[in-house]
DNA sequence: CCATGTAGTTCATAATGTCAACTAAATTTC
DNA sequence: GAAATTTAGTTGACATTATGAACTACATGG
């Protein structure tokens, strides 16, 4: 094995995204009267002060496909499995033995991505289905011992990614960036699950009214 | 090769968090707490103790899935683009005039995502696109009158989303989680590069060896 | 038993991401 | 200043992912 293996090389961390125009200021952790304009230009309304890069889920979605690429480039060389069907063992791995709609809402996917990730894993070995007992629709999904395995090898790998990713963190702020994520993800399928409520219903008037 | 790794010693997010807050966060969409325990317990490795739950990159992906539905739900049926679309759009919006490749990496898509993407909206008349006097290969683009108006409002739609989104934060927190995913996204982007290249010095080595 | 709901699989389709080839213009180099 | 090398953008091909709907098998409540 010839990894690589990142062992703490330096990389500058210089930020080569203001480069173009904005040259905004960060707000520090402390000021939170330092949220300026990105822009510079004041706006009424709803969106009062800020240019996109304000926005929570433009910041998030680019850090998540950097984050997507770099698992990719880790584990899929090494390992021969893509990040999800990684992520369905590991989830797997603390939930023991349940069905797959249990797994799929643990791991964010829908129940048919699910179904397929869950085929490859067992054809490969890594997951074993059994009858439900107490429900013939039902299987119950557990990994077998090469899942185990592989999935404790690369949740190794993944923490020290994260370290990597993290590494401009001090311990404390980790903790709250975790924490908010975890916070946020609550409110976030709240909310979610309302609108897609009201969607459906929308639809339904449609229909009613044609 | 999961040995322990380098980088910093330990870090015991897990414990501090639960000491500090009580909380282990409901694990996810459906309940259920199989275990509680993913963390709780002390480590000494890279993984030490911690399940998939304790990553970051997890949560974040969790996160930005739940995002992107979210998302799509209020954009597409509204507005009739998509969220990438709309987001080349915004972006565009505070860089003001600036060649293809530079929207690119401040939106975080590969220059041939972002040319089709540019292409579509010049269609509909979004986006403008004038030659460069400086450089001839390049092109300037920016925004038409309509496609400003356009990324403004969704602008302030996704001003909104996000206020429901972030719903249980208080506005400190809010700008401090902000800046946090600023700074891992910095700190990130270098990770990436430099995992860019020595993979690919790995694969001239390869190519030599054979 | 029938109607209706649910778990899981499969299919179709659209959106995304990734790479490599290609054109054209700039640059470097000799 | 001509040839070789880079760089910006476009395009094509292809793998991966997301989403919803159709379909099967079983479950459950009248």
């Amino acid at each position: 094995m010839k990894q690589p293996q990142t062992t703490q090389t330096h990389w500058d961390v210089r930020s080569d995204r203001m480069a173009a125009e904005g040259q905004r200021s960060i707000p520090s952790l402390a000021g939170s009267a330092a949220h300026e304009s990105a822009s510079g230009t004041v706006h009424a309304g709803p969106s009062p002060d800020g240019d996109i890069r304000d926005l929570f889920s433009f910041e998030l979605q680019r850090l998540a496909g950097l984050s997507t690429r770099i698992a990719a480039l880790s584990i899929r060389p090494k390992y021969g499995i893509t990040a999800r069907e990684w992520r369905a063992l590991a989830v797997l791995k603390y939930l023991g033995k349940v069905p797959l709609q249990e797994l799929a809402k643990h791991s964010g996917l829908l129940k048919s991505q699910m179904s397929r990730t869950v085929s490859a894993m067992i054809e490969r070995g890594y997951i074993e289905k059994t009858a439900n007992p107490g429900d013939g629709r039902s299987i119950l999904l557990c990994l077998s011992a090469e899942g185990l395995d592989l999935s404790e090898q690369i949740l190794d790998d993944s923490f020290e990614r994260n370290e990597h990713m993290l590494s401009t963190l001090s311990q404390a702020e980790r903790h709250i960036l975790i924490e908010l994520l975890q916070r946020v993800t609550r409110s976030s399928t709240q909310y979610y699950h309302h609108l897609k409520q009201t969607a459906s219903q929308a639809d339904l008037q449609q229909l009613d009214e044609e």
